[in-house]
DNA sequence: TCTGGGGTCCTTAGGCTG
DNA sequence: TCTGCAGCCTAAGGACCC
């Protein structure tokens, strides 16, 4: 039975710049750059931008040397998210079966709709005018019958465009593109399969999939055979939690927070003030999901982008400021650079926190101490600042030794 | 005075245990 | 007591996504 070409993949045309200015006729014609600020990389850039080969992911350093007139403007998040859902509600009053990836994108799968709203192309043109009309930011619409391929194909209708790719038509389509432009090959594979000389996907598709397997390893090779011949997921995950979080989903994996520092830093009590910084992010998150986790991870990068992580698993799972930082500046000195011995530390540019092994926390009313458990001022301590912070904002309490 | 921050998933290696 | 093995867990790192 050969399944319907049912799935749109709905993308935003450059969504942070879109909305940024959407309000501001007077940037519409020029070059506008969101994020790339001090040692960071270019969120999303307009059109006239573009034109400069601003791209984004780009650093903000190379995008302000390509294109030096350009508007520099930081995300506003208070902006976006609430477009960002004002837009899912459109998408659901098509149908209910959407599947949110991140802030600007989202699956639907319009099956159900075909009776009320015509067949998927003409779904994809109406919510393109819907959006249009009513949130002013243009966007790109593929349709497909797997994931991937409905993706494949939003990228190339960009800008302002709808593309079909029905499976009939996929190996013409798709196979003389370069095996790169799959959703799910990134630089590191696709440079992997040129060094073999499988350049295009048509390429790897006639390859054998047991030899991709051997080479890319069992669970890579497999999908990538799935991608190449557009037989990957065609169901969708409705309520998809979204990369950033944003989701309606509740994500168990970990939660984390790393900050570029300003310049880069040899001296330990300045590392220490930053871990600390993000430890009390990172708890104050968890306690706002009502999560806790049970492995904590630091991340350091140093000035020559050599990045390393290093992680322990707690006695107890933990929502405590105190906990994870503790744990942290264990795992920060058992590295060894501030040893009395050592003269002179490596700069580090990057650290990070990250908190592993979520899941919900038992409430506390019934909840047995466990053995030697420490003293509870701490997370008496860390509802009162969470109290405090909830009225006044992040900057009315700070630890002294953040001051 | 180049290269963010938030995640997920997979692979690999080594230690432990039965 | 020693060895080999399978299975599990932990830790580290890499790749990928937006």
């Amino acid at each position: 039975m050969t399944q319907p070409t049912n799935l749109l993949h709905v993308d935003m045309d450059a969504f942070y710049a879109s909305v940024m200015i959407r309000d501001r006729p007077d940037l519409h014609h020029v070059p506008v750059i969101v994020g790339g600020g001090h040692r960071g990389v270019v969120l999303a850039a307009n059109y006239p931008a573009r034109a400069y080969g601003v791209r984004s992911g780009m650093s903000g350093y190379e995008a302000r040397r390509l294109c030096p007139k350009a508007v520099v403007m930081p995300p506003d998040f208070e902006l976006l998210v609430p477009v960002s859902k004002a837009i899912r509600e459109t998408f659901r009053s098509f149908t209910p079966v959407v599947e949110v990836v991140s802030l600007d994108e989202a699956f639907l799968d319009v099956r159900g709709a075909a009776r009320l709203f015509g067949p998927p192309e003409a779904i994809a043109q109406r919510i393109r005018s819907r959006i249009r009309a009513e949130h002013g930011i243009p966007c790109s619409v593929g349709i497909a019958r797997s994931v991937s391929v409905a993706k494949l194909a939003s990228r190339r209708a960009k800008p302002d465009g709808v593309l079909t790719i029905p499976p009939e038509r996929f190996v013409e389509m798709v196979h003389p593109l370069d095996v790169g432009e799959l959703y799910g090959v990134g630089e590191s594979t696709r440079e992997r399969l040129h060094k073999l000389g499988l350049i295009t996907v048509g390429d790897v598709a006639k390859f054998p999939v047991d030899q991709l397997r051997r080479m890319l390893g069992r669970h890579l090779g497999g999908h990538l055979h799935s991608l190449v011949w557009g037989t990957d997921r065609t169901e969708l995950h409705p309520g998809g939690a979204g990369t950033w979080g944003f989701g309606e989903g509740t994500p168990e994996g970990s939660m984390g927070s790393q900050h570029t520092l300003a310049a880069d830093v040899r001296d330990r009590d300045d590392l220490l003030r930053e871990l600390l910084r993000l430890s009390s992010r990172v708890a104050a998150r968890l306690r706002a999901a009502d999560k806790i986790g049970t492995t904590v991870a630091i991340t350091i990068r140093y000035s020559d982008f050599r990045t390393i992580s290093r992680s322990r698993k707690l006695p107890e799972p933990t929502d405590v400021t105190q906990d994870v930082y503790d744990t942290a500046v264990l795992l920060l000195d058992a590295l060894g650079h501030w040893a009395p011995d050592v003269s002179r530390p490596p700069a580090v540019r990057l650290v990070g926190v990250r908190v592993e092994g979520l899941r919900r926390r038992v409430p506390e009313a019934g909840r047995q101490l466990a053995l030697g458990e420490r003293d509870p001022g701490w997370p008496d301590a860390d509802r009162a600042i969470d109290r405090a912070t909830g009225r006044f904002g992040h900057t009315a309490v700070r630890r002294g030794s953040l001051l």
